[in-house]
Order: C-alpha cells, then sequence, then structure tokens
DNA sequence: TTGCGTGCAAAGGTTTTGCATGGCA
DNA sequence: TGCCATGCAAAACCTTTGCACGCAA
C-alpha cells in the first residue's frame, strides 16, 4: 500500500459510509448526496475512493441483475470481506458477514460430489431475512 | 408468450447457445460471433433475444463484478434454474446444477443463527473447479 | 394480410482516463 | 518540495429505444 493523504474529499466519503453503515448504494447515490455545495466531491474521486477502498477489503463490492449499476456495502468493526462468507437479503440488500463453519459440512459435499472448492471470500447467499419476511 | 416466430437471426443466436452450452459468454461475444458478412445478427437483435430467453428460463443470466458485461449462460437438459441452487467456477465460468440436500445443514443454521432463509433459485456459490485447479 | 422480429441509428447510463491543478506531509 | 488526490471534460462501454421495413405464418 502506497503512502496515503487525509483529503476533504476522502473523509466526506468516509463519513457518508459510516452514516449509511450496512446499506445498499450505488456510486451514484454518494454522487448525489455529495453534490450539495458546501461539501460538492467529483464523480470522478468518488469512483477512484470506491475503487480503493474495496480493494483495501473495507467494503463490499458486487453487481445485481436487477441493478444497472455496481453496489456497494459498507460495515464496521469485521475483519477484511474476503476472509468469509457473505449472505444477503434479496429484499433490502443487508449483508450478513457469516462465519466459517456454517458451511463446513456443504463444502466438503460440493467438493467430493462436484470437484469444486468454495471460495468463502466470493460467495454470497442469497435468502429473505426475518426483518422482510415480517413486512410482508 | 406471444406468438413466436422462426427466423434466420434467432436460429442463429440458438446455434451459438448451443454450440457454447455450460460456458459463460456476454453479448459482445456473440455479437462478434454473429458478425461475419455470411451470417450476420444486429446488436439489438441478440439483445433482445438474449433477454426473451433468459424470461423464459432457457438462459441463466448474471452479473460478475470482474466482468463489465451481463453474464449469461445456456444449459441443456436440465429443470428451471430457480428450483436448485447453483455453483460456479470462478476461473473458467462453468455453473454446476447442485442437488438442494448439499446445503440442508447449512440452511438451518442460516436460519436459527442470522434470521435467514435461503432463496436457493438465486444463489451462487462461487469456488474453483478441479479442472481450472489442475491447470494451475 | 397481420403483426412479430430485425436493422439502423441515436440516446441513456455507468465507469474510466488523461491532464493540469491543488493540497497533504 | 515531492508526491498523491482531485476536478474537469471527454471518451469508452454496455444496453436500451424509436421507427421503418421485412418476413413468417
Amino acid at each position: 500500500m502506497k503512502n496515503e493523504y487525509k483529503t476533504k474529499s476522502r473523509n466526506l466519503i468516509i463519513e457518508y459510509l459510516k452514516a449509511h453503515s450496512d446499506e445498499r448504494f450505488t456510486a451514484r447515490d454518494i454522487v448525489e448526496a455529495l453534490s450539495k455545495d458546501e461539501a460538492s466531491v467529483n464523480r470522478s474521486t468518488i469512483y477512484r475512493n470506491l475503487e480503493r477502498l474495496s480493494q483495501e477489503g473495507k467494503l463490499v463490492r458486487y453487481k445485481e441483475t436487477d441493478v444497472a449499476a455496481t453496489c456497494y456495502q459498507f460495515s464496521e468493526g469485521h475483519e477484511a470481506c474476503h476472509t468469509h462468507m457473505h449472505a444477503q437479503c434479496e429484499e433490502c440488500g443487508k449483508i450478513f458477514h457469516l462465519k466459517n463453519d456454517v458451511f463446513k459440512s456443504a463444502s466438503k459435499k460440493l467438493q467430493s460430489e462436484y470437484g469444486l472448492e468454495i471460495d468463502y471470500g466470493k460467495t454470497v447467499i442469497m435468502g429473505i431475512c426475518d426483518d422482510c419476511k415480517k413486512k410482508k
């Protein structure tokens, strides 16, 4: 990792992330949120920072079939996201950071029956969370 | 479903699908493959047919973080894809159609520990298949 | 003949890039 | 001062859309 400067723009972006922790957002969302005159950040800067943050593992980056843009999600207080599996509620977009033992047995079966070794860091289980189930 | 015509373009596209069964491809791949003078199909036509085929469930349609374009995959001879879980090799893109019992125990843990109900039809497990592991 | 499908061109939206400038250390 | 980060504008991509024409049934 290269030397890193603290800049006004970067701070504003991280502020946004913390304010929207565990929520799904797109680059566009940030662009719009940070387009006010007092606190304006350029589109390129936002893309470059999101790129950087996700490479550092501080941000989950993913795509959805029904969303045109790339989605991101920020969570405070967990280890780098490429070390564990994720699940996501397809309703609200919330991401769950899973303990690896949940998939121990499935992992073995996949290996023996299909010859596939799970990549925990890149797998996202889709489903519906209790909160969203209640709302229906 | 509305009445459906058999057209030359549509046939060429389906021909491509069958020739590339179980492989990952993008709209662009087809556009390039079907740009030869004798058998040329327009971009819009390809997009429109892919859209249609995936709505009919004959084509799996998905996005990947590291691929700019939408990916597709065609498989002959298995039941509709929304009934079972999938796994995919992140190296070659091959999709595996999984038996549901592989994730029985993981499914229960997810429900009890995280309050999440797996959507089998939308989940894709990522990993590396034996073939690709050997090649490395 | 009817109406679905195609081709063409243009537009829309997202993301990337080059270059000059500005700001942190 | 030296290097990193930002802003701006333009470009690159992927995908969609409107319209007129062609072709299957």
